[in-house]
DNA sequence: CTGAAAGCGCTAACAA
DNA sequence: TTGTTAGCGCTTTCAG
């Protein structure tokens, strides 16, 4: 028997690599490699035979080479709140496209609220080596974007706290979007306005909570503290605390929802009491899912564009990936919102029609029956 | 200058690998990889060190070394029809938590029922090297099944026609689902049953649409073709195909549709119409995503349980990755259905109420108002 | 039971 | 411009 230190380790089954495609095309791996990456100072002759081998040998370069190598894994994270909440699969979904058109894969996880599922999210993005992370979320416990962050991921995030120097901030324009719902039930001639919000230790919950107030303020209407009501972003949430609200004995005539999920569990509280929307209760939501248009009545909503917040979050990535820390891309960016009228929000009852002629609402979407 | 026949790679940052990790802890790579991999035949003192050493210096494997060189991405696909559509966001987050569960990643696409994203959606499945791919879709093209199947990949997919040897087929008891709704409608005395399909040239909207006609015939009801409808499972589509059904001389008392966001469609476009439900119309939906409960009123569905979907799923993919070809498992897998009744279903007006009594509604959910 | 070393498939120096 | 080759960080023989 000839030389033969060791068994070297047994490859029976003809493997299908970069070397299979550089024999095929009878060129050497570097040429295939160059080929496949695009790297223009590739003899035109030569790259034909390349993709000529690549489709008869039906080869896929094996990303986890490739990631471990050139250090980039292109995979982009993306963290939401809960999946279950209509608004965050529209997101996905945008994000999603927005993604893959740049090359990208997308790991998806959601915290669903809970620290414990929150500090998973994080390490299972830094497990993955994911080349830059989107947190979309309505809140997350600030140490954790700092682990990100330490371990030099790109970020982007809506609206959080203290802004880390590192990563860049989605602004959704809350204010802008709540008082134009504000402004809207208030020309229609409401004056006791109840507002739902989100679970105030969440900072983009706060974020909607004090535009209303301050829109209130604004226009000069009163304030009920009864009327300022804690949920949780959840259907059975809005339910509840709706149920709740019609317990009082100062009934407001309209409620602005912080999100729509919350908005149709006000809807079903209201409507299982027996009274009518709009004509004895106005509804507001915020989000505008595309369900909100199915409801009956349809839902008067504040749009908040999810394409808009995932092609930021994308395109913010992205240029973070590619600027090799050269010119800084703006390290804040704002989401605009807009209010689409439809059939929840009418007259409040009982109302002299002495207010100003409705048209503002031609302006927006209105379903004729 | 001593000797140095080319510049090797520079290093410069101090590598936080696990050479490092064995360095702290005074042993080799192999006994922290073992370690790691919790094999038992390591020394539990040594162990312990390694463990300390990991925690001191805060090292996460690499998880794309671990894939390259175990052949094992720990990746699970998930291949679903559309996002949007709230049933798929329930199956997910059941997918994810049962995956995560057992230490897979997941890589979630999806189709849009649209053939090149499918095969966008299989491509980014062999690129990333999946362990193996759950398929949980309303029809994908055959030919793609296939692809995945050649490369060896695990599968399993929910009743898709031919039968592939090397893949597990979910089968939702579409048959039994139908027969509770058919039936419960039959009971309040309906005999005009409509009934909205998916898609046709999906298998899975067949099943569930000759389940339906196989049950009319079997009760003996006499089934009017302008019943039949073919929707595509969007709120739009019920919504519309509802308005053609309104228009019709010889009307229906109630429907049947064959998932909820049809039904939700439908719903809106007959409360549209100034009809109501159930009293002119009963509704009943297919899958009882939660959104259903929240309707108004509340929608009389099928459920189908996607937890036991995911479950099933997960599980027969592990199970697959495990016996390495050993004991085969079962190679179909019946996910039950479940009749909900909730309150758009009820007693046909101008109906003599001589028929049996209700007897059935009370075994199931019904909220009282 | 532990350690040394051979690659996994690829990219990126560097040499030609 | 193309080819040669040294690793990327890890698992896994195989020898001790």
């Amino acid at each position: 028997m000839a030389e033969k230190k060791r068994k070297p380790r047994t490859k029976k089954p003809p493997r299908m690599d970069i070397r299979t495609v550089a024999a095929q095309a009878k060129v050497s791996i570097a040429t295939v490699s160059r080929t496949i990456n695009h790297i223009p100072s590739v003899d035109p002759a030569m790259a034909k035979r390349v993709w000529k081998a690549i489709e008869e040998l039906n080869y896929v370069p094996n990303t986890q080479a490739r990631a471990l190598v050139s250090g980039r894994s292109h995979i982009l994270g993306l963290i939401v709140s809960e999946i279950t909440n209509p608004f965050f699969p529209e997101l996905i979904q945008q994000f999603e496209e927005c993604a893959v058109a740049r090359g990208y894969e997308i790991l998806i996880t959601s915290t669903s609220y809970d620290p414990k599922r929150m500090a998973s999210c994080v390490r299972r993005m830094v497990e993955r080596k994911v080349d830059g992370v989107a947190v979309l979320t309505f809140g997350i416990e600030e140490p954790l974007l700092e682990q990100l962050s330490n371990q030099k991921i790109p970020l982007v995030y809506v609206d959080s706290r203290p802004h880390q120097p590192a990563a860049v901030t989605l602004n959704v324009d809350y204010q802008h979007g709540i008082w134009q719902g504000v402004q809207h039930l208030a020309v229609l001639g409401h004056r006791k306005i109840a507002f739902l919000s989100g679970p105030l230790h969440l900072y983009t919950s706060q974020l909607r909570y004090f535009a209303f107030i301050d829109c209130l303020k604004e226009i000069g209407i009163q304030c009920n503290p009864a009327w300022l009501i804690q949920g949780d972003h959840t259907l059975e949430g809005g339910m509840r605390k709706m149920e709740q609200l019609l317990q009082l004995d100062d009934q407001p005539t309209a409620i602005l929802c912080s999100n729509d999920m919350s908005a149709i569990g006000v809807m079903h509280a209201i409507l299982g009491a027996g009274l009518r929307i709009p004509d004895d209760f106005s509804v507001v939501g915020f989000d505008d899912v595309h369900i909100a248009e199915f409801m009956f009545p349809p839902l008067t909503t504040i749009r908040m564009s999810c394409r808009d917040l995932a092609l930021g979050a994308v395109t913010v990535l992205c240029s973070k990936l590619k600027n090799t820390e050269s010119a800084t891309p703006a390290n804040a960016l704002t989401i605009p919102t807009e209010l689409i009228v439809r059939r929840t929000t009418g007259i409040p009852k009982d109302t002299i029609q002495n207010l100003k002629p409705l048209s503002d609402r031609s302006k927006s979407e209105r379903k004729v029956p």
